[in-house]
DNA sequence: CATTGCAGATTGTCGGACAATCGACAAAGT
DNA sequence: ACTTTGTCGATTGTCCGACAATCTGCAATG
């Protein structure tokens, strides 16, 4: 009634929403394996719906490249392989270069406090020690999806995120240490040239950060 | 038995698939409006299907942005605006610019021959006289799909074919003459870089061919 | 030892049922 | 006249049960 905004939220996510979103989680937490089988009628016991709606929900999961489904096998959770790890590196490159790009075009005074503040964060987290590359991942992956939002274009929003959850299954079973410090500050010079709206400077800066990552490509192909 | 293949090939489709396949078409044909409306209880009937298949090959087509679901209302053909042709133009751009770089990275004899053998096609229909947009926007996305094809990147070829798509129903109500000449020719030196294993140049040019694109998303703006 | 055939498990598809929700219009109240 | 409320039809959301189609593994067969 007054000025204030209403906080009621009203949460309206249908059935198969929500299962999708737990068992998404799930998936991305580790909580299953890479290649796990998931039956139907047993996620139907557990979720306490019914084998349609899990159904849909595993549909949904399968368009995200989260799930895979064979017919008349069943779903399991993808097994990334070498040549997957490389489709998705391009795939990021292609659309983390032309977000930047569109971040930096049309860059707005909140957005630049808005990816200061998590640069702020990023460098201070930085200082504290070497952690697991799963930190490091979400972390890097947090600010690449700040920029991703800031592009602007939903469409490669959507799409950034499903890649970039594929990518997260791989860093779950990746527990090598890198050095969070050397990452953040590598970053530095993405987010002034953004901020400064030198959108050619940020595609190029935004291609040249993801080749570091190519390290943890190679080192994926050393190991297989 | 001998050795020559067997051309027998078993179709191996599920009702769902076919389904969406048969709705895709529908679509992108033009046999469907923009915005129109789509009823599960009427599809089902027919396609003679259950309401169940119809609805899971809507599922499908909503997640390759063709058509859209509003709860408990229905689905609907996706209807473009403005921004959708701003956020397709910048996926294409992304998209495409990545895959010409890989294309050119690692091409092969068999890729040349069937890239020169679709340009040249491509410079003879040119000859013809000007053709409406429809006609000039089929064969131009074939080119492009070729190239996306020849990156080796099956989640970006993915990707991209729902991008063309969304790209195809615009072009379908947008029937303005172009000259298809003008346009064959300026794919050429694209053609070439890649041919010539020049990923940069390959890239360069692939951004710069798609821009030229930009004055049709420049007329909608005009329209509307 | 290779092939065949069978049985169990799981998915693919269907039809029906009912609740939940939406849009629109009529009815009621001020 | 305007707003609010109630109602109704249409459509989707969800569930259930059933059966066919298919895959896997193993036993039976030759």
């Amino acid at each position: 009634m007054q000025g204030d905004k209403q906080t009621m939220k009203i949460v309206k996510q249908s059935l198969e929403e929500q299962a999708a979103s737990y068992l998404r989680e799930l998936i991305l937490n580790g909580n299953y394996q890479m290649g796990q089988k998931l039956v139907e009628s047993t996620l139907a016991k557990q979720l306490e719906l019914s084998r349609s709606t899990v159904r849909m929900a595993l549909n949904t999961l399968a368009h995200e490249g989260l799930v895979v489904q064979k017919p008349y096998i069943g779903w399991q959770v993808i097994n990334l392989t070498e040549s997957d790890l490389w489709e998705l590196y391009h795939l990021r490159v292609a659309l983390e270069t032309r977000a930047a790009w569109l971040a930096a075009e049309q860059i707005t005074e909140q957005g630049k406090s808005r990816l200061n503040e998590l640069m702020a964060y990023y460098l201070e987290a930085g200082k504290t020690a070497k952690v697991s590359s799963y930190q490091i991942s979400k972390i890097d992956l947090d600010l690449h999806t700040l920029i991703v939002e800031l592009s602007g274009n939903q469409r490669l929003q959507q799409i950034y995120r499903n890649v970039a959850n594929q990518i997260r299954i791989y860093f779950n079973i990746d527990h090598a240490d890198y050095d969070l410090e050397e990452s953040a500050l590598s970053h530095v010079p993405l987010v002034q040239a953004i901020c400064c709206g030198n959108s050619e400077k940020a595609q190029a800066l935004a291609e040249e950060n993801i080749t570091t990552y190519r390290k943890i490509e190679e080192k994926f192909r050393e190991q297989h």
